[in-house]
DNA sequence: CTGAAAGCGCTTACAG
DNA sequence: CTGAAAGCGCTTACAG
């Protein structure tokens, strides 16, 4: 003797449990349920009385099977470890969260074998429609084989031109950072980035020496200091460029995280920031850039949006329509490392 | 004409077409793609033929209405925004990656109602089981409503202790960090912490002070420092800890970033560290701990086990064992913020 | 307004 | 060893 509420035993109940509580067709409760129809107001609310009563929860595995249309997505992404998939597949989530799409999560790694499995997966699983996300912003080979549902690729583009790229406007990024630093009234500024094999670095680099020629400028040691992503070759790049370059009154830096070496050093060295000399980061990560002494401006690629669009272009995809491949710029987000002398 | 192979066009093809492609019967074609009952060798080999030249992929919701089984798990986060909940996540995709089931994600943000539609969303695709993954160490109500398939909650456990939670051991990691620094041969010992609303703020300072305790210490201020997560925590705590207490050889810091925060004041007032001072952290951030000056020594939870433990339990559970609660213990990870006195 | 029937793509007894 | 048939849970014409 339970309270459950009657129908067949531990059973998740169907439609046809329904139907019968209400005493009418399995068609009709169908209709009532989905509000199609032509269905008398009183034998609705029947129905959806039965409903309620059983927690029926429609089987949402024979409604794809029927229509073709399973209401998922899946998303691939290649490292989850690295902070750009995170905030990319948190857009995602929003832009589909809301609606009915739910989405599978499948890490790749990296590996080209691990990928394939997972379209594999997904495409047994009927996905209306796949997200790439790549961590670095170098072209990758498209997904191998013939995949039947639209792909929109996001943050690394795809090699193929005529495949849908999402991807963020690094040129347009190094770009703002320095026009920032002019504004800001510098005239030796210096660029400390990433290692040159990163597209991303190489691009960032671009748009700032084209800023600075622009302005009849060039960067202090004439060229970009490329190194690596982390502090230690900020604070070493930033002891040398002072050294040799003591005149310099501006450092952009290719990451949150060189940046943050480089204001150690220059707290070290007794530079005052931004006084004597300003600084931006890229990437605007919060806990390195919200939190550094001064505080760190930065250019920040608007992930989170980038993943939401791509969430909203897969969905038209789908629906049939013909999204094209877009890049988009990034902002600059002002902090005390960069104020303009007083 | 084109050099498509044969069968209905622009349809994904079916078991049907494959079978057609072979001369055989579906139910022929079905046992000899699942290796099942006993097929003629050349009969299967025909088969596999036809299916590989349709790049035929069978209909994973057909095989689901079937079977009961959708070889599917939904991961349900309250904040994506947060680090903790991203390991966990990785550690569950790792279980489930190689294997066969896929991982609904659904981020609730924190929101009881976003969560039931999410709930409701993942029992409508027939998931096989859930897993639940809180950003904090104080135990949540659990799911609402009647859920039939097997949870297993992560992190944040089920305030119902029928249910099966996966934890960490907060307390056991305040423990570590004061037994190593004991280790090293401090004996003033200071805790500086997050906010003490929070159970892992609390359950650190527990062990620590217990450890303490057992050594016949107590700490530094006689009482933990309770502040919030930040560096600016870190450092303001850092000095008032000095100043009262400059007899403190030890600092206990309840996240890696507060540690962060400490470190550059003890820097800024001149005091060695490890050698006057050592210093531990919590968390064993990566991106924080190992780019200080110097590395941080820090308490690893072991996150990404843990969701890779939970994958595992989802699974026995939904094998039909009866998994129970657990607490897994952390980990020191050395670096040179703590090395013992020469 | 309501219901019987067919069918989505597959698997599983059950005959042959 | 092979195949015809039933059925998983639902929706959609089509009759009544």
């Amino acid at each position: 003797m339970t309270n459950e509420p009657e129908g067949p035993a531990n059973r998740t109940p169907t439609l046809t449990d329904v139907a019968k509580l209400a005493g009418v067709s399995v068609a009709t409760a169908s209709k009532a349920i989905n509000g199609r129809g032509e269905v008398r107001a009183t034998t609705r609310v029947r129905v959806l009385e039965a409903a309620e009563l059983l927690s029926f929860a429609p089987n949402a595995l024979a409604r794809g099977l029927l229509s073709g249309r399973t209401g998922t997505v899946g998303l691939l992404t290649s490292d989850l470890e690295g902070r750009f998939s995170i905030p990319i597949l948190m857009g995602v989530e929003d832009a589909f969260g809301a609606g009915q799409v739910s989405v599978f999560l499948c890490d790749a790694r990296g590996d080209a074998i691990r990928e394939k499995h997972h379209v594999q997966a997904l495409l047994s699983r009927r996905v209306d429609g796949l997200i790439v996300v790549g961590s670095r912003t170098d072209p990758r080979p498209p997904l191998a084989g013939n995949i039947p549902v639209p792909v929109v690729y996001v943050y690394d583009p795809s090699a193929d031109p005529a495949d849908i790229s999402l991807t963020v406007d690094n040129v347009g990024g190094g770009r703002l950072a320095v026009e920032h630093l002019l504004a800001c009234g510098r005239r030796n500024i210096a660029h400390i980035t990433g290692d040159a094999v990163y597209r991303a670095a190489r691009d960032r680099a671009e748009g700032a020496a084209a800023t600075l020629a622009a302005a009849g400028l060039t960067m202090v040691g004439d060229r970009p200091y490329f190194g690596s992503w982390d502090e230690a070759w900020g604070r070493a790049a930033a002891r040398m460029v002072v050294e040799r370059h003591p005149e310099v009154d501006g450092i952009f830096c290719g990451s949150d995280q060189i940046a943050r070496g480089v204001l150690e050093t220059l707290r070290d060295l007794g530079r005052d920031v931004p006084g004597t000399t300003s600084v931006i980061g890229f990437d605007n990560w919060e806990a390195i850039a919200a939190h550094s002494r001064p505080r760190l401006t930065s250019i920040d690629m608007n992930l989170k949006h980038l993943g939401s669009v791509a969430g909203q272009r897969l969905f038209a995809a789908i629906g049939g329509a013909v999204p094209t491949s877009e890049q988009f710029p990034g902002r600059l987000v002002m902090r005390e490392s960069s104020l303009p002398l007083g």
